[in-house]
DNA sequence: TTGACAAGTTAGTAAGTACTCACTTAGAAT
DNA sequence: ATTCTAAGTGAGTACTTACTAACTTGTCAA
């Protein structure tokens, strides 16, 4: 959130394209603090530093600008590094792997950019269609990968044999509502721990469950992942 | 332009108290459809059948009929049965049980009341620290009692010995997912099952983990939920 | 019937709201 | 220097907002 101190703001002029990138960032900002009815334009322009009227050369509505902050936010690029390292270890049947791997990646984007996930929950909040459509474009890629590995792995008996939504739900649950509480709602009294130890503790949670169990399981050797078969490499 | 020819709402007097029932049951659905900033004054009134001025006799301010809103609905007096049943479960250590109350309580809640978790939620992004603090003075007991619950459970070689914070933030966040996905946003690729399947197998989840174990766990030789012949019924 | 009074209405007000328009300025090309 | 244009401004517009004041109406006890 590098919006510029209101100094000197008023002085300087920008080029279109900068000044329309400021807005957007700005915007997000606010948009993201008090969702859209409660944002005004004249408290976004007053952030950026210039005229209310600079608003609406770049953007033809309140409106307009709200989607683009969505759009702009919501297709940033870090989905295909997601989505890469999902389809790695899904080629690899690395299961508890792949939630950890989706895990990290949702915990990462509550941390580092926690203004995101909030305008994006304000958008469903408040009807807004669009916003909700990006998103589903966004996630449900990843979220059909990933009922279609489940549905495999459990096939092939690495799975329980339980309705599959509800692993997914499991999982995005645990990430998504750890991130609401400490992130959005910010509650003090959940402790904060770093995002690989979270993510291996849910994944863990998740493989396994919190039952102590009298008869030990394979998993179980050492601390850390390793265990498992050494997998074959990816075939590509 | 009023517009009200079908209901006599607008002839009907009611007392004091009948009224400002009515304004709150009222402004309960439109707060927790558009927020409080997307929520007016008059709106309300006309989903009542009024003039705008007669919510002015009956709440100082849109601040106070809100806060009233909130108050109302936090202590509407569910959550005694929930404690007890979650007490219950407790004494007789049954871990299983004890989130399945858990879980069918919110789940319970979601469905039967969603105005009420959206406008939570709302509260939650809006800012509004009253709506807040009356969310935590319900929870946190019912939180605290868990917490200490658990610490006990995995003293006594019951439960891992893992964060119990994170088994509290598991069992929360699948079922507040779930009921987010549902009934908040509204996803429809979620397919809907009955609360009490629902809390048994996130329950299951949450104590066995969703991996296909090699040696039969203990519990599963005595009660009745055969691994197998569940949920053959994948989605289609 | 009569009034007293609570319940309800009509018609405002002042302060926002998104958005527009006629205009000034900075600063590079001529 | 002069001109041209894009960037930015200030003062508006038409409308909505929460909220108020002064009035009207239904109901019921006397």
């Amino acid at each position: 959130m590098s919006a510029m101190p209101e100094k000197k703001a008023s002085q300087i002029r920008m080029s279109s394209r900068e000044r329309q990138r400021q807005l957007l960032d700005v915007a997000l900002n606010a948009f993201s603090r008090r969702g859209f009815k409660g944002t005004t334009t004249k408290e976004i322009a007053a952030a950026a530093g210039v005229a209310e009227a600079v608003i609406f050369q770049h953007f033809s509505s309140k409106e307009t600008l709200y989607s683009a902050v969505l759009d702009l936010q919501l297709h940033s690029g870090g989905e295909q590094k997601w989505m890469d390292a999902i389809n790695d270890c899904m080629e690899r049947d690395d299961d508890e792997g792949l939630f950890r791997a989706f895990a990290e990646h949702i915990l990462r984007s509550y941390s580092e950019d926690p203004s995101l996930e909030r305008v994006i929950l304000f958008a469903a909040l408040e009807g807004h269609q669009q916003g909700m459509a990006r998103m589903y474009q966004q996630v449900s890629p990843v979220f059909h990968r990933m009922l279609e590995y489940v549905t495999r792995r459990q096939r092939q008996g690495a799975l329980r044999k339980m309705n599959p939504h509800a692993i997914l739900v499991t999982i995005g649950g645990m990430v998504h509502h750890y991130g609401l509480l400490t992130q959005i709602i910010d509650v003090p009294t959940i402790p904060r721990v770093s995002h690989k130890e979270l993510a291996r503790l849910f994944t863990r949670i998740l493989m396994d469950g919190i039952q102590e169990n009298t008869s030990p399981k394979k998993k179980n050797s050492g601390k850390g992942v390793p265990a498992k078969k050494r997998n074959r490499k990816a075939k590509k």
